[in-house]
DNA sequence: TGTTAGTTCGCAAGACTTGCAAACTAGGTG
DNA sequence: CACCTAGTTTGCAAGTCTTGCGAACTAACA
């Protein structure tokens, strides 16, 4: 995602009005490789604005993904999660304490689907899940509820 | 997943009883690869079982998917889906008809994720999107609309 | 045939999002 | 700098998908 300087010019670009409460959205994007919720971002949005709508954190997230500075994944644990890196990349996913980690992977590109004929691919994601270095230590930090479909889970965090 | 003769046994074994609803839940999914939701079984299974619940349709599928009869697959686009096919595939995903293919994929248990230290990889999913070859054609069949993030979106239907 | 643990069913409720309408304001204008 | 207006923000209601719950029901076994 660009900087909040950069998405202020590119949304003016677009005729948007640049309002104190994208401001704040734009600013805790930045550089936030947690994977947020909708929600988890609205908690900390009024950290710093009390009173700002859950109603706009979901406007402005979905703006941003329209506008392609935000990668909006699914994961199918419910809420859908807020990714403001949109470069070339893949996910691993930590059964355990359902901490999501960007990871690159080499010869994406060359896999191909076997089993459809004429498919013509535009775009090829993968999704590692398995247990991260943090959780896989028998040591410290309680190793959270496992991760399942369930609704309303542990706030993941993104450790390394 | 099991045939449904089988899958009685299995479900005996695990203590659970073989209703009526049960084993015409079984035969709808017997071989069905169109990935449906619950709501679309649901649907299949009224017409063949009038008065049958949509409560029982979600809790069976629950069970299969518990016993890892059933794979369920949520591609962020409101509603999961159930795959029979529990053997290693992925999908391939058309972006034009919503139609979702089981596919294989060569060499994806030589793909490492990079920039996560000591993540040990259980599963690695992948997922196609693009545009199948019947969509492709641009002939016959209305394009039905683009599959976004709608919620009850077109039903599917896998087309070779 | 009787017993009972396991099921089904319908409805209410919960989680996540979005539609809507009224009140508000960023940003350009004179 | 006051004024205007299109674009925003908000709160709440509503919609979608899924699950919890309790009452009525039934498969499976003695």
């Amino acid at each position: 995602m660009n900087s909040p300087s950069v998405l202020a010019a590119t949304y003016r670009a677009h005729g948007r009005k640049l309002t104190p409460q994208r401001q704040l959205i734009f600013s805790l994007l930045h550089d936030n490789t947690s994977h947020p919720t909708a929600e988890t971002l609205f908690a900390t949005a009024s950290a710093k604005m009390p009173g700002i709508s859950l109603r706009t954190v979901y406007q402005t997230l979905n703006e941003l993904a329209e506008m392609g500075e935000l990668q909006a994944i699914d994961l199918g644990e419910g809420a859908t999660r807020f990714d403001p890196n949109v470069d070339d990349h893949h996910h691993a996913i930590c059964n355990v304490c359902g901490a999501i980690s960007d990871v690159h992977v080499d010869r994406v590109s060359s896999l191909r689907p076997k089993g459809v004929d004429g498919f013509s691919v535009d775009d090829v994601g993968v999704v590692f899940r398995g247990i991260c270095a943090a959780c896989e230590a028998p040591s410290k930090r309680s190793p959270s509820p496992s991760v399942k479909k369930s609704k309303s889970a542990s706030t993941p965090t993104t450790k390394h």
